[in-house]
DNA sequence: AACTATACCTAGCAGTTCAATGTATGTCAA
DNA sequence: TTGACATACATTGAACTGCTAGGTATAGTT
C-alpha cells in the first residue's frame, strides 16, 4: 500500500545531495514531527536505492566525521516522478472518499 | 504507517449500512479503482472491528442470500474521527514535503 | 568519567496487506 | 444440464513493510 520513506528520500536528495542522518532529521523537522523515520527506516532505504541505481553515493569528510552523500541518479528521478504519481493518485482518491457522503438516498 | 483499510470501511458504514462483499465493491468504484481491496482485507478487518466494539452486526437474508450487515457505533464513530485525523495529518505533511523545493539555489 | 550528539550500520520482530483457496447459492447461456 | 460467472461468506499462509532495539565509533560537554 505505501512507499512513502522512499518517496520522501528521493524527494529531499534531488534538492540536494545529503547524507543519512541528515535524512532523517530533515523529515522530522519538514514534517513538524508528524513522520519520524528512525535511522533504521532510512538507512536500508539508501542502500537498496542505491544497489537498483536510484542513488549514487560519495564518501566525504567534515570535522574529521566520514559522512556518505547521495545523490539522485536519472533512474532516480524517473522513480520519484512514478512514486508522486501513485502517491497523489492514492492521496487524492482517499480524500475523494473521505469527503463525499453517497448516504442511503443515491439508493 | 497506515491503516487505509480501517478507515475507509468505518467511513462507509458511518453514511449507511452495509455488508462486506458490497464494502469490497464500494471501495473499488468510489476510488475508480485506484484502490482494490480483496475479501480477504475486508473481512478481517470487519471481524476486528466488531471485536473491539466499533461495529456491530446482523444477519438479513436477502433473495435467499444471507449477508452480514455492519453499522458503526459510538465507539467506532469516535475511531472513524481519530484515523481521519491522523491521516489528515499525514497526507499534508506529505504534501507540503512533495511541494516545497529547498533547493540549493531556491531556484 | 559519563553523557549526549553525530554518524554509520544490521538483525529480528511485528503488523499489514495480498494472493490463493474453499464453501455455498443463484443465474444465465450454450 | 452443465459450465461459467456473480454473489456472499470465510480462512490461511506468504510477502512485504517498517519499527524496535541493538551495535560501532568519534567528538564535544558536564
Amino acid at each position: 500500500m505505501n512507499g512513502v520513506p522512499e518517496l520522501l528520500i528521493l524527494k529531499l536528495l534531488r534538492d540536494r545531495e545529503m547524507y543519512g542522518y541528515e535524512i532523517v532529521q530533515a523529515i522530522r523537522s519538514q514534517s513538524d514531527d508528524v513522520i519520524a523515520f528512525g535511522e533504521g527506516v532510512v538507512y536500508p532505504v539508501l542502500h537498496a536505492l542505491e544497489q537498483e541505481g536510484a542513488l549514487r553515493s560519495r564518501r566525504k569528510n567534515v570535522n574529521s566525521r566520514s559522512r556518505v552523500y547521495y545523490t539522485v541518479t536519472p533512474t532516480g528521478a524517473r522513480r520519484l516522478e512514478d512514486l508522486s504519481a501513485i502517491w497523489a493518485n492514492l492521496a487524492g482518491a482517499i480524500q475523494k472518499m473521505l469527503k463525499g457522503t453517497y448516504a442511503k438516498t443515491t439508493a
